[in-house]
DNA sequence: AACTGTAATTTTGAATTCATAATTTAGTCA
DNA sequence: TGACTAAATTATGAATTCAAAATTACAGTT
């Protein structure tokens, strides 16, 4: 291993790949504005690559939801409806129950250590009023119970369907109120993963997910019900 | 309408979607064999398109975790594996149990004589002992009940998911015992349906999958844990 | 000015081409 | 004979090219 073997690193994943990423990200953060065509020449140019990979990836990003396909018409970027949303989140919320109950089964003392550590840090960002940090911290935490829930195919389903729901976390500010119900929410996840009582767990991530539904559609609602 | 317009008939699909569909049935019905190489030459030969469409089908395919894409040596079928059915079914378990519970809040009579109907001609396909004609019914209900549900992302991801199973379901034959077993737990199912219970629905078609679950790891297990 | 039909332009879907990486084959030497 | 190396072959990933479809621009008509 000398240094020159790292002057030409390998890339770690391939065009189409590193481009789905990139998509989602341009899609979840509003660059690429809902309901609009994907400017596929642009963005060729932009990232430096001819249509193939492009295409490859658009492909892979539509069997994901994120944009449509039409025939000949190229590639558009789908809104996030409310009743999306209302498609979506009862689905998120029977598979993070799901990741609860095995989670309980399977996790490690040293993980509910670090998940508590996670958590301590996401009160700490409640009480900063740092939502930034909060939401960052607060997927963490969910990670966290997915990866312990040791079920490759439980996370990757919940990754993307979340992926959907991001632009919506991405964008919408939860109320007060809704803040701090979300935080109670969290302080019982923490218990009863402690505890390893999945039943219980698996309740409460339900009901926070339902919380979180709720809250989303009615900042969907204050936005025409729409993106 | 004129006939003639019959003739001409826009194609429904596009090539890489007609693709993503004829790769989907190769590899369940065993003609591509897990663990093989996907001969993307062969196949493009074989209905006549280039390589273009065919990797880009590929690419969808490889998302959905029927074959794996590695870097620079192409793609490869993804074999079923005991941990996969492990991890997969509890997860259809739960988006069944769900696609119940809804099912009971939307369905109406007319779907349910339907579904009724579909019944009845399953008992008879178990009656006869016609595997074959079992398997196709017992379908279209578990595709009634999640139609009845109302919620298209849940109709996707669960039929993602069941193509992954599909392969053991094509392959494998039922103990006697599990057949009957299966056929009690159809019998409550429609029970519940029919009283519109979507709390005693969903525990029902949670049981069943673990059913069918237990059925195909034993199975795989005698083909010695793999395909 | 609004509408219709047609020509020019652009975009799309797919085939082809091309450079590079992987694999196979052939050849060399112990 | 068998292991190793180098050349030849093949397959892969990506760019380019090409035909067909869609969109736009525009002229002629009312």
């Amino acid at each position: 291993m000398t240094e020159n073997s790292a002057i030409r690193t390998i890339p770690r994943k391939s065009l189409h790949e590193e481009l789905v990423d990139r998509l989602q990200m341009l899609i979840i953060t509003g660059e690429l504005q809902p309901g609009t065509k994907v400017p596929e020449k642009d963005l060729c140019a932009q990232f430096g690559v001819s249509r193939t990979p492009m295409r490859e990836a658009l492909k892979v990003v539509a069997s994901d939801g994120l944009v449509r396909l039409e025939q000949n018409r190229g590639a558009w970027v789908s809104p996030l409806t409310i009743s999306e949303v209302e498609e979506v989140f009862p689905i998120l919320g029977v598979l993070e129950a799901l990741s609860g109950e095995l989670a309980c089964q399977n996790i490690t003392d040293d993980e509910i250590a670090a998940v508590r550590a996670l958590h301590e840090q996401m009160i700490s960002s409640y009480e900063a009023r740092d939502l930034e940090a909060y939401f960052s911290v607060n997927q963490k935490i969910h990670r966290a119970i997915l990866k312990a829930a040791r079920n490759d195919t439980l996370t990757t389903s919940c990754q993307a369907l979340s992926l959907r729901m991001q632009r919506a976390r991405y964008l919408a500010n939860m109320s007060d109120e809704r803040w701090a119900a979300a935080v109670q929410e969290h302080e019982k996840i923490m218990e009863y993963l402690a505890l390893r009582d999945g039943k219980q767990l698996a309740r409460t991530l339900l009901a926070h997910m339902r919380g979180k539904q709720a809250s989303v559609t009615k900042w969907l609602q204050s936005q025409g019900g729409q993106v």
